[in-house]
DNA sequence: TGTATAAATGCAAATCATTTGCAAATAATA
DNA sequence: TATTATTTGCAAATGATTTGCATTTATACA
């Protein structure tokens, strides 16, 4: 099915509007497949949405993480924007290349060990993090 | 040996000056004995060192995170305060009860996989993070 | 043990990411 | 198509962190 239809339908099982904005900012996030800042995803859009603002893109993804259609997550290199990617496929992590960028999914290794955890400390775990830096082939 | 002597021996070794205020920042550190942020630190810090600013207790985390003294650590739960903790024992994560804020530090799960990791995308791993949320036994 | 000097601090203001308030524009629904 | 609740554009606020600069201070050395 066409990726946009799908997060259409999306949008309305979850009760929320699809905007122009909305739908763009969408489309962005599906051509790249990968995590991309606020500021990412407004600086590609600016050229064909010149009346966009960055806080209507805050304000979608944010509404988007909430709906759980998108993740937020942290990558804390020199800039400290969040990221956000599509969620889609199964629960991952991230290897990011600090010198290019390049940001490779990774399964969670952290299955097991979430349930030894939690018996050990008899929390309950809600959710997890892990990011690995490196430098890819390419750049070291 | 006095830890705050300790740490005061460290700072020359780095070649850096033992003011009053780094050694007041140490020593928050030392008390606490797990990460705290710049603000809280000022706060703590405040009552007897009126004339401290936030800013010097910023200059000083990013000094001693350079010199390795000091990790930077980033919960990111309601507030976007990045955390502070002093470098000392094992290579270690955290997990944290997002009610109530207590943190235990967990011996690192990820030395293998970051072998493994290593190999099948021939990266060169420089570092990793990961981080456990959930709910203290008080807290659920 | 003073004194010169490079480094650190206090202070105010800047910066950067993100959020918010409000009037005008727009999508959904009848 | 008209109504209405929602969303957007825009400007300004907020919160964390950084920076510039004059003053103060820790260190080296006379």
């Amino acid at each position: 099915m066409n990726e946009q239809l799908y997060w259409k339908e999306q949008m309305s099982t979850r009760g929320i509007r699809t905007t122009k904005q909305r739908m763009a900012i969408l489309h962005v996030l599906i051509e790249q497949r990968s995590p991309l800042s606020a500021q990412d995803i407004f600086f590609r859009l600016q050229e064909n949405n010149p009346r966009l603002r960055l806080s209507t893109v805050y304000r979608n993804l944010n509404l988007f993480t909430e709906k759980a259609m998108v993740r937020k997550i942290d990558f804390r290199l020199d800039k400290r924007e969040c990221c956000f990617e599509l969620v889609s496929g199964e629960h991952h992590h991230h290897l990011l290349c600090i010198d290019c960028g390049e940001i490779i999914p990774l399964d969670c290794p952290l299955r097991d060990y979430q349930r030894k955890i939690s018996q050990e400390t008899e929390y309950t775990i809600l959710d997890h993090t892990m990011k690995i830096y490196g430098l890819c082939p390419q750049c070291k």
